[in-house]
DNA sequence: AATTGTAACTAACAATCATTAGTTTTGAAC
DNA sequence: GTTCAAAACTAATGATTGTTAGTTACAATT
């Protein structure tokens, strides 16, 4: 029940305000615009949340676990660094396909959570951070790929998958096991030894 | 007198809706939180400006010509298409260091122009995108680096260089010369021949 | 001292904001 | 057909939104 993607009316609200705060953002998008959407009263969606706030944690909540969740299982596998970032490239691309919309808010929206929600989103992204940090570090100390600087590579990796939604919009026709190579080639492929 | 940077009072508040716009979003600052930062009534600001949109048109408008101007002279130097790309991404570091938060704007605010600052932002836009995609096809084509997937590989360079600034707020501390070298070493260093 | 333009002010505008209280409708279970 | 809970509704809240009109304070120029 407490899943965003199951079919309940709750479901429904927050997939619509993963639409709407895409669109607009969240401080765009008002519950005028979101009730709308859904053919109701704007009184009417407080029978199933709580707060517009509510809405996005709710949704930042959800997105961030599934980044840490494949973290976890990428962390654990036996298999070395090199071949850990490239199960993330996939785990980020899968997520993206999967949930496009919510990279969005993943990207841009999260800045507008506030207190407590904040916090937590936080704690969350920067245990994945600072997961897939290591596993670089670690990658380049095995001389996996050429040494350079760490912050500065993790950066740009990052921001490309982060982003890289914007781009799938207009180019999802192309099978995912060419993007996954085509990725992996440009993220990767320059700095493999 | 239009220009953004000048000393006058337009100038002030223009400067300082680029920081809250950065911090909390276009719809997310009001007229109200501008006239706070300036230490004046809202209803002063309008003896400088003619409305909040004009704010925005304005800003995006100024960091779009940074662009377009700094493609006119890379595009008519008599250098190769690789060359091209390097002092591509010097302009980017350039305007990133000199115009920090305006960055942010050109990052994610310009989705709040409306009407006809839209078209426009949008026409220097493209122009600007188009001919970066032309210098890194003619690289390609021309054999000075790895021939791929052109729109990913654009894709992730612009996407890299257009969030460089959150990047570079925390690191800035580095020298410029070493920034650019590894960006260019990031960017390019994987791809070229 | 009078004039002028600039830029601040107060006060008000209608619109919209998120949210609450209280009430009615709906639809399924009995 | 009655019961009961879920979920819609109406109506209103006080706050805040961007913006305009009209007025006053200021500083420089005549």
């Amino acid at each position: 029940m407490n899943n965003p993607l199951s079919t309940s009316k709750r479901a429904q609200i927050l997939l619509t305000c993963t639409r709407l705060f895409r669109k607009s953002g969240y401080a765009g998008t008002s519950m005028q615009d979101i009730a709308n959407e859904l053919g109701i009263k704007p009184a009417s969606l407080y029978n199933h949340i709580s707060s517009k706030q509510d809405i996005l944690v709710e949704l930042l909540s959800f997105g961030a676990n599934l980044f840490v969740d494949g973290m976890k299982e990428i962390k654990s596998s036996k298999v070395n660094e090199l071949q850990k970032l490239e199960r993330l490239i996939a785990l980020h691309l899968r997520i993206t396909v999967e949930h496009t919309d919510l990279m969005a808010l993943i990207a841009v929206e999260w800045r507008h959570l506030e207190g407590e929600g904040l916090r937590e989103y936080l704690k969350l992204r920067n245990s994945y951070e600072n997961d897939f940090r290591i596993i670089l570090k670690g990658a380049m100390e095995n001389g996996l790929i050429h040494a350079m600087d760490i912050e500065i590579a993790f950066f740009s990796i990052l921001t490309t998958l982060k982003w890289f939604y914007s781009w799938y919009d207009k180019h999802s026709q192309l099978s995912m096991v060419d993007i996954e190579e085509y990725l992996k080639q440009l993220l990767l492929g320059g700095l493999k030894i």
